[in-house]
DNA sequence: TTCCCCGTTTGGATCGTTCCAATCGAGTTG
DNA sequence: CAACTCGATTGGAACGATCCAAACGGGGAA
């Protein structure tokens, strides 16, 4: 690989000019720009980033913590994160966490090591100490579709799971269903535990607790549309339709929902605009150096489509 | 942040030996190995991977090109590359592609100018320069799901698509249909030709020519899942039955493929196998310092589920 | 001719590690 | 008691950029 002295070396002039001339410093006259961008050109020179991060004590890479990349949520997500980053001079550096306090602990670990400058947090485990830590070495953190602010330093593209539910409720039980339950998530992650916690509520607002399937339960809510979609696979395989024997909700509104095979009804999450304002929070804070305080909580519609209907009899 | 000099000065050793702590260079005694630990334990210390990149000429960083994460395949390939990598002190760069040249080529000179230690590709435009550009400044490539070994230096775990396109064609020729067209991908990559090609030979070998649907096409071969799922939604919003009126036939074996509502006959592919391999090969050669050579192709098989059958009439 | 100015150019220090060669010092040997 | 050994420790030079203060040098003014 060559290096900016080699170029320089090449050119007839001092590594000092070269840099000049690569991230325009200081004034470089016309002609010496000219031989050094030839030098450069005949080499193929590409300037070292990691030299330039460890110098500038900034990296220009954003770490990206997804749960689950197979959940078209977070796919699009990572890729409005990673369209937004890019065209900023970032690069994204994505970890999975499966939301395992392990695994989110080591990926943390690593993105500190690498000293990324900021952090998008797309979920992660009730309870994790990630932010926080993040933001006491003074890493930006910016969480997206979760998060109430305990700590003022967050940055945080939310959205109001609890007014959502309260749709979703109001809805089934407008149809006559009595008999609802939340589909148990095995991650146990911020946003589905909102979710249930929003389910409950609007459920008890109104006098109901949530009825498991053994009870008899007319209508199932998941706390996003993958788990609505694998609910409507599984209450299939037993034999009962959707919606005739059960209703469902998603979250989310993916593309699939929108199939002409699924058309399940959900609650639309823009993720691409959220991912796309996480990283502009991220960049701002990087570039100020400080921690910019932020809170947006978008306002999620209600679709509805042929995964519900009114309880049979 | 803590750097390793503090460290060493608050346990009274030089940064050398706090270095030798750190990765094992040298032999340390005991009793200086437990002061040093103490002390980065209390300042909180987390090396610099920047610094040590500079250094060691190697960033533990692969990189990562998929033309789009929302397809499921490239999802779970990105999950299990991440899994791999992590699981050997390497992080990974994501980049989509979007199988448009500029912005492939404006993510290769981001992996390059990181100083990535390899790149996997998912999925590249048709004729891309990309391989033979990384090859050249001897970054090892491993190509996932296609390539033709044109260059030996190339490490390719990859699929044999015309094999599997023989085994459709031959599975719906002897359900009896005569009738059958590809489904055209707009995004001219590797893959998605290969197998249109796959396709066509297979016809041409029974004497028959792809047959649109406007010229009353009995079934349909999508290039992979995604778009097969998408065609069955454009068709049944036409108002035409899968598989009554038209068979469609996908690739991939996606998640979604396997659920009660769509039952996509189609081929497997292990994207969670090829990602582990492809890592492996990305991190031997980068270990090694040189390329390494390697083909393999997987055997994918056909998998009939329920949106294929006779012909009507 | 000499001095000064100002647009260009340059050497050197720095970022935080790693690693090699050199040094240190306690214990062993002749 | 001097010479030697060998385990433990250390200083300093990289790695490849950036950036500041200092040096350079050609042209105009006195």
């Amino acid at each position: 690989m060559t290096t900016l002295i080699e170029v320089a070396k090449r050119a007839g002039v001092s590594k000092s000019t070269a840099s000049n001339v690569l991230r325009g410093g200081a004034v470089v006259a016309d002609a010496t720009r000219k031989r050094v961008e030839r030098a450069m050109a005949e080499t193929g020179y590409h300037p070292n980033a990691i030299a330039r991060s460890l110098k500038a004590r900034a990296s220009t890479v954003i770490g990206l913590l997804v749960p689950d990349l197979t959940n078209p949520f977070y796919a699009e997500l990572a890729g409005a994160v990673e369209r937004a980053a890019n065209a900023l001079g970032y690069a994204v550096l994505t970890a999975h966490t499966e939301c395992s306090p392990p695994i989110e602990n080591d990926a943390g670990r690593a993105l500190i090591e690498r000293r990324v400058d900021g952090v998008i947090i797309g979920g992660i485990s009730l309870g994790s100490p990630m932010p926080k830590t993040l933001l006491d070495r003074n890493i930006p953190v910016a969480l997206v579709s979760f998060g109430e602010p305990e700590d003022p330093r967050l940055g945080i593209v939310d959205q109001n799971d609890h007014a959502a539910m309260e749709k979703i409720v109001a809805y089934l039980f407008d149809l006559g269903h009595r008999k609802l339950t939340f589909v148990p998530h095995d991650l146990r992650e911020h946003s589905g535990e909102r979710r249930r916690l929003g389910f409950e509520s609007a459920l008890a607002r109104r006098g109901l607790k949530p009825t498991g399937f053994n009870q008899g339960a007319t209508a199932a809510v998941a706390h996003n549309d993958m788990q609505a979609i694998a609910l409507m696979d599984r209450l299939e395989s037993q034999g009962l339709r959707v919606p005739h024997d059960v209703s469902v909700v998603g979250y989310d509104d993916v593309p699939m929902a929108r199939h002409s095979r699924i058309r399940l009804t959900t609650v639309r999450s823009d993720s691409i605009e959220m991912g796309r304002k996480a990283v502009d929070l991220i960049v701002t804070a990087a570039r100020a150096g400080r921690h910019v305080a932020y809170r947006e909580i978008a306002n999620n519609p209600l679709i509805i489509r042929s995964t519900t209907t009114r309880p049979k009899t």
